[in-house]
RNA sequence: UGGGGCGUAGCCAAGCGGUUAAGGCACCAGGUUUUGAUCCUGGCAUGCGGAGGUUCGAAUCCUCCCGCCCCAGCCA
């Protein structure tokens, strides 16, 4: 059968290439990857990219996935952090099932590899402090130098680490290096540190040491210690594979899984770094990591994209190793695509203008049939109160009106989506104001459910929703938080000056279908020409509901009037 | 002026010596539509950072050049 354009399969990326070789090479039997975040902050969109990509790769090539947290720097980290990380992979969808680990669990065995290391001569305790050592370091185009401690017999080093561990020594006092080459052009393998003192309390092993392993020294060493086969992580740590295959070289581990690295995502209109995200967070810039406006996972999941949109994104967005901005529109579209199938569709009114309907009866409530989901009968339908008075869109009235505008205008006819036809008769104006109070407009009884038996046909079908019903609530709508697409690009400007003063704004005014009452927190809907909404998880209460708008539909109306 | 990485459309991204240079986003033009949504159809790189070269044939191989990103934490 010949392949439709919908049936042609994704290529793979080049690391799934890599993983495809090794399989059928017999390299590995099974691939094991790992996701090893730092839990000193909220796992973000970028995150997501690398832990679709392991998981994936994982679920894809019946390997496993670690999960490991690389808690090697006490000071910046907490338990806290664990937990938010776990409940964001988790929801994801992704499992790491028993496969949780944390660097902390292997600081007796690093401990013991960087005694071996000593003993090979491979290491030694220098005494040089950070600024001497900077000195020593030499510059992107000059060679380092020896520290004057390189040489210092093993016997001595030896002592010195012990007595590191046992706390005699001053923070900054000792460090223990790798001896690689100070003359190297790749300034990481100037005789890198392995181990500092930190007399600080760690999350998980609390006081037991005082001396922690550095990244270059601990990442390899547990990747190795789980027998991970390929150990991805982003571009700037390619300068750094010469360490993670020297130290495992030097001491002849079991395995030595590869390094790989992919390009981390940017996104356009934001800012991903954590250290950022933290700031704008501890100076309440935004209302926390969830604020819905932040590409955290947790505020992505309060704004209402679902875990299935933001896989579908990173499967979008590929896997490559060259700088690339995405547009945020692709994240938008991720979320459009997933929601338009499964988002139950209401009527909700962001900014009502009263309509009342002369010719209906006062008193009458009407029922009124609406399906769920047109596109999807299995969703059903629900009943709707119509009334004499209801909601309407206030941007679904325009007075002289253009043409083109398929709406109410003085004389003009529309469908109330499900109900009936009505013509609008005449505006009641605020006398000094001019503003449009309320419309009068007249029905037509024949027109119940929507058709004409006259055949008579209406551009327009609009939402609307019964005003006695009606169930207020508040929305919020988001727009992008920053005003220029790459806010960190000028040095000379702080990022937070580029904050879009109006990335929110908040409707109280809002009237919504009453089937919405008791909608659960976390609910996705669509409102129906206005775009996908969720119930929020902090603010919404019962008897306030409050919505979040995800992302608008596409509106290529808007689009023209521009 | 050291080392590492990367240049295919406005934004991503396939391509692995012989294809009309996939696909998505965006955009444009039509069709269907009780959501100006969705859906459907079509359009959108004589061109692959530039210049040479190898070859019957080059985005793919070679040379030189240009541009962008990363590295001088006792962060990861």
């Amino acid at each position: 059968m010949e392949a439709t354009k919908k049936n042609i399969e994704k290529p793979l990326d080049f690391i799934r290439q890599i993983v495809t070789e090794d399989l059928r090479t017999g390299k590995h039997a099974t691939p094991v990857t790992r996701f090893p975040p730092e839990p000193n902050g909220f796992l973000h969109i970028g995150h997501a990219k690398s832990i679709c990509l392991n998981f994936g790769i994982a679920a894809e090539f019946n390997g496993r996935c670690h999960l490991r947290f690389d808690d090697t720097n006490p000071s910046k980290e907490e338990s806290a952090y664990v937990k938010s990380i776990q409940e964001d992979v988790t929801w994801l969808g992704f499992d790491w099932g028993e496969n949780l680990f944390y660097a902390s669990d292997y600081f007796d065995k690093l401990y013991d590899f960087a005694v071996e290391l000593i003993k090979k001569e491979k290491a030694f305790i220098c005494s040089l402090n950070a600024e001497e050592m900077r000195k020593y370091r030499g510059t992107l185009t000059e060679p380092g130098k020896d520290s004057p401690y390189r040489d210092r017999p093993i016997q001595e080093s030896l002592e010195l680490f012990q007595g590191m561990k046992e706390g005699r020594f001053e923070e900054g006092s000792h460090v223990l290096r790798a001896k690689i080459d100070m003359t190297s052009p790749n300034l990481t393998l100037r005789d890198p540190i392995i181990y500092r003192i930190m007399n600080v309390h760690h999350h998980r092993t609390g006081d037991k040491w005082c001396i922690y392993p550095m990244y270059d020294f601990t990442h390899c060493l547990s990747d190795a210690l789980e027998s991970v086969t390929h150990s991805l992580c982003t571009l700037e740590f390619a300068d750094h594979r010469p360490i993670y295959d020297w130290v495992l070289d030097v001491l002849e581990t079991p395995v030595h899984p590869q390094q790989i690295e992919f390009a981390r995502l940017n996104l356009s209109y934001t800012v991903m770094s954590k250290r950022k995200l933290m700031q704008l967070v501890h100076e309440n810039l935004v209302t926390g990591w969830d604020d819905p406006r932040m590409l955290t996972i947790s505020g992505l999941r309060r704004r209402g994209y679902t875990p299935a949109s933001i896989r579908e994104f990173c499967k979008e967005i590929g896997i490559g190793k060259r700088d690339s901005w995405i547009d945020m529109g692709v994240l938008e579209n991720a979320a459009r695509n997933d929601l338009n199938v499964i988002a139950p569709r209401v009527m909700g009114v962001l900014d009502p203008l009263k309509v009342v309907i002369t010719n209906y009866p006062e008193d009458t409530v009407e029922d009124i049939e609406a399906k769920n989901h047109p596109q999807n009968p299995d969703m059903g339908s629900r009943t709707l109160p119509f009334s004499r008075e209801i909601y309407i869109e206030r941007s679904d009235f325009l007075e002289n009106a253009p043409k083109k505008f398929f709406r109410l205008d003085i004389g003009r006819e529309v469908r109330l989506r499900y109900a009936y036809f009505i013509t609008c008769v005449s505006v009641v104006k605020d006398e000094t104001s001019g503003e449009v109070l309320e419309l009068h407009c007249t029905y037509d009884p024949e027109t119940y459910g929507g058709n004409a038996p006259d055949g008579r046909k209406v551009k327009g079908t609009i939402h609307w929703v019964s005003a006695a019903q009606a169930v207020n609530c508040e929305i919020r709508l988001y727009d992008r938080l920053f005003l220029v697409e790459n806010p960190d690009a000028d040095k000379d400007v702080n990022f937070k000056d580029h904050l879009n003063p109006n990335s929110l704004s908040s409707l109280t005014e809002c009237m919504v279908e009453p089937s919405l009452a008791n909608a659960e927190p976390g609910t996705s809907v669509q409102f129906e020409r206005q775009g996908y909404f969720c119930v929020d998880s902090k603010d919404s209460k019962p008897d306030s509901l409050v919505f979040n708008r995800t992302v608008g539909l596409r509106d290529s109306w808007a689009k023209r009037k521009k």
